[in-house]
DNA sequence: TTGACATATATCCGTATCGCACATAAGTAA
DNA sequence: TTACTTATGTGCGATACGGATATATGTCAA
């Protein structure tokens, strides 16, 4: 942008500027499904539906630290995989006032799910399902605790479809499956989280032989505890030494 | 996000709101490279750097549609495909002042290159040449036209690492190549693209096999003009009508 | 102690895909 | 007519993958 440019956007700072947010897709598996953190709201606008949990970026504030400030303030968590995912301008996307929105996609294991449930009351599960299949994207429904489907505000269902999206997109050739894991894990497991993301099934030794081409999976000798069958090995992730690398970017790194 | 937060926020709009800004990523196909157009900033900050087009969100504008509009006035065009980036909001990228930026990559064929470098005579092309391989990403080189190396404005050389990243990470399953190509083109020049975006060759026939077996193309029984060897099929894009369609997803349809 | 059972783990095979080498086709130009 | 250059088509071997099947290893009950 070129001075001139800047000065008559500048003359125009004299005018409203937006107000900006992020919101966070705090986003785990559930019973074999992918289910997020969101609040009922009570107030207007949007009264019964169900909200994101997000927060305004403050003006000496990066984006990045704004959103890794509303996952610890809103889920005392500050290790979770964390993603820009898109950001939302529509106008009229907040009826009070102009809001543009930064979405974050935040990869929580059952562990950290289970403990954002506990620090904050107000965060509700809520399973996501796709009516959609393969990576084509569309709508989303959500369903609450009870089962029944629930209405979401603003464009936050949009944003949910959107995450949803990027992650079957990536699933696959990404390493990001295993930040929705414990540290230990199965392989069925880990078949069962991609099941999930990709709301589809998997022939189980082609997909074991492909994740252990991928040299991602560490043994460690050590088996799940606590079965009346045969228990499997457990695995851990270690970052690829080379093949198949395909490396995902925090930012271009 | 709850009514209590947005009043502790809106309380807060008394205070400082960032201005926020589109940069676009004008890219297309020069000389086997990918290119993007920049211009040369003269005044303060970063003097004698150069920068991607851009501009300011209106109070009552969407993100598209400002994007759109940058790309009009900055450009003159109108309908090339313009797809959202990502979102920079490091709190100095901008000495003078807050400004988060959203960045879209807005895809040139040939002929709307040419057109815009004569529309806007601020804009020069640049070739852009990673310096990395595959899709790990990492920085990239702005070679002037000159050749010689320039110096790029803001944060904008990390916008365009991003760009060719995103770029390179869908180009082969996605149908987003052809938005570099005029109507008509032949397989040539469809790998003449894909080569240059992904920094690799291809194998002729197996290239022209995988496009072939994608449904995209349509033959036209028309040939090409002018060469003094056999004059290759020219072919028009088409979407799939079914099969492999990873599906492009403006949003999330 | 033994056998039923459920799941993990390993092996085999047919098929689709892809890279590559090579053969053939179709233009221009001398 | 021939040389030349690029387009276009074909066949082959390596590889990846889905699916079926076989084997291994734990728990549990009789």
């Amino acid at each position: 942008m070129t001075e001139a440019d800047f000065l008559s956007g500048y003359d125009a700072s004299a005018y409203e500027h937006p107000s900006v947010t992020v919101d966070l897709v705090l986003l785990g598996i559930r019973e074999g499904r992918p289910a997020v953190l969101l609040q009922p709201r009570e107030e207007e606008p949007f009264p019964g539906r169900w909200a994101l949990p997000g927060g305004f970026v403050g003006i000496a504030e990066s984006l990045d630290d704004a959103a890794q400030r509303v996952l610890h303030d809103k889920a005392r968590l500050d290790d979770a995989h964390l993603e820009q995912l898109y950001t939302f301008g529509a106008v009229d996307r907040d009826p009070r006032t102009r809001v543009i929105t930064v979405a974050w996609l935040a990869l929580l294991d059952e562990r950290a799910f289970a403990a954002a449930l506990v620090a904050n009351p107000a965060l509700r599960p809520v399973a996501i399902q796709a009516d959609w299949t393969g990576e084509t994207g569309g709508p989303i429904t959500a369903l609450g605790p009870g089962g029944a489907a629930i209405d979401l505000a603003f464009d936050h269902g949009q944003i949910l479809a959107m995450a949803l999206l990027r992650l079957r997109g990536k699933i696959d050739y990404s390493d990001v499956g295993f930040a929705l894991l414990p540290d230990l894990f199965t392989l069925r497991q880990l078949q069962d989280v991609h099941e999930a993301i990709g709301g589809t099934a998997f022939n189980k030794p082609a997909f074991r032989r492909r994740m252990l081409d991928r040299g991602w999976l560490a043994p460690t000798g050590l088996r799940e505890q606590g079965t009346s069958f045969r228990p499997a090995e457990l695995y851990r992730f270690q970052r690829a030494g080379r093949p198949n690398t395909r490396s995902l970017h925090p930012l271009i790194g």
